[in-house]
DNA sequence: TATCTACTTTATAAGTATTCTAAAGTAGTA
DNA sequence: TACTACTTTAGAATACTTATAAAGTAGATA
């Protein structure tokens, strides 16, 4: 839960330049204590609703990718058409409801760490992602 | 590993009728013994590749959709631009290569178990998918 | 075999998410 | 204030997928 002034300050220290729109976006995304999930049209939606200011699309998704190059945002694999980010950028897994299209996170002490005893030649694991696919009963 | 009448009783018992064109993906996807992962695109260029036939796209995609419905494929979680399937429908997981968008399966043996220690209220669990992504060493 | 009907295929249009383009705007610096 | 490199923007372009509706086909029936 950071102020403008700090927001600013993030961003130049990350070698962006704190422009109205990003640092609009950094209000919207990390003016909270929950974190969340969110698509890019979620987003465009909240900005219009929360903010006074108009951020064309393409600036959407240009800044959403910078932050997540920079670690602040991480990108859900999820089979979909569109593609989900998460303000949570530690490490985490998820439940999706494919029903309502809702995510839920599922933190480390709620699932085993993952052993995983085969490795393929040449290659370095990067990241482990469990999804976790539920119905309604 | 079939051959085309045992595609045609089997496309039957499923109460898809067994058309020129089903049949022919049939062979393409299942006739092997090793199973693969594609996406609707590889797919169509494996038939222009392979077959004398010309299949719509639009054919491919209602195809690969009942196919899926019936369970001989599965639908992989993968964030991307494009859907994939595997012809393995039994229970497994992936490595992803993001440089070559490429997969490998993991099999059973070669992953623990996964528990989850937290339920949603009302939700039952469908599927557990894991995604190993994998970059260059 | 001929006919009928429901299911399929097809080309193409439409829809949706995302990226590209290049012109106008802005932050930081001198 | 002026300059330059970085940003934003609207709109075009692209890519994947689904919808449409007309023509074709499988299976059943007579």
């Amino acid at each position: 839960m950071l102020s403008s002034p700090e927001y600013i300050e993030k961003l130049r220290k990350s070698g962006l330049r704190p422009t109205r729109q990003r640092i609009k976006i950094c209000e919207v995304l990390f003016d909270t204590d929950k974190t969340f999930h969110f698509t890019i049209s979620d987003l465009a939606q909240m900005i219009e609703n929360k903010a006074n200011v108009k951020i064309s699309l393409a600036t959407i998704y240009n800044t959403i990718h910078s932050f997540e190059k920079k670690g602040y945002l991480k990108e859900i694999a999820v089979n979909s058409s569109q593609t989900y980010f998460d303000t949570n950028t530690t490490h985490h897994h998820h439940f999706y409801d494919e029903g309502n299209k809702e995510l839920f996170d599922i933190n480390n002490s709620e699932i085993d760490r993952i052993k995983i005893n085969k490795d393929i030649p040449g290659k370095k694991i990067k990241s482990v992602e469990v999804l976790v696919k539920v119905e309604n009963k």
